[in-house]
DNA sequence: GTTCGGATTATCT
DNA sequence: GATAATCCGAACC
């Protein structure tokens, strides 16, 4: 559970949302761990993207986005949270949408925030994966290479975190719907959206 | 199984 | 005041 390094998320922003599939998500809070592996990613880039929350300048919101790679930038969304990995270098607004995730500790817990019992309730969707993991704005800024509260890592044994990646357009936009920058582990079903998104290109 | 529309709130113009 | 990188239940196939 050693968290990955700076140098895991200081390189191209598609790189590393590619490399965050099969990646595993750890959260300790007082109320216990819970963790998920990465099955969904979408990368919003500074430059030519303008579904990017960075596109036209820094903002209050986005700041986070600029800062070093490693950290969190979590953002609100119709009442609901996302969470991002922020990427390339610092000053550069980049970031990965972690979108989906496949449970895999501290189930109970999350069932208990999510006040759901359905597994595919819990970690389908990125506001979803935020209110299982208990990630909200306080974390946005949260350095993720210190291994502390929440940080990613090499997933143990017996993980599903393999097989073939698809790619296909990001979820919810209204521009730049031609880009390819959504990730996904093809077979696996705690990825979300509608099922032709899920087959792959296009 | 998929699609549709209403609810909801932080942020920006 | 409009907008949005969403969710969920209802309706339909």
């Amino acid at each position: 559970m050693q968290p990955l390094p700076r140098s895991f998320y200081a390189r191209d922003t598609v790189d590393v949302a590619r490399a965050l599939l099969g990646k595993q998500l750890v959260r300790r809070t007082r109320a216990g761990l819970t963790s998920a592996v990465i099955v969904e990613t979408e990368a919003y880039l500074e430059q030519d993207d303008p579904a990017c929350h960075t596109f036209r300048g820094k903002t209050k919101r986005n700041a986070a986005m600029f800062g070093p790679p490693g950290d969190l930038y979590v953002y609100a969304i119709h009442a609901r949270w996302c969470m991002n990995v922020v990427t390339a270098a610092e000053g550069i607004g980049d970031a990965v949408l972690i979108r989906a995730a496949e449970p895999l500790d501290g189930l109970n817990l999350m069932r208990e925030r999510r006040q759901r019992t359905n597994e595919r309730e819990l970690t389908r969707g990125p506001a979803r994966l935020c209110e299982s993991m208990e990630v909200d704005g306080v974390l946005n800024g949260h350095d993720l290479t210190l291994g502390r509260r929440l940080w990613l890592c090499e997933p143990g044994e017996g993980s599903r975190g393999d097989g073939e990646i698809g790619v296909s357009p990001r979820i919810g936009i209204s521009v730049n719907q031609a880009a390819l920058l959504r990730f996904f582990l093809v077979a696996n079903p705690f990825v979300s959206g509608p099922k032709r998104l899920n087959c792959s290109q296009r």
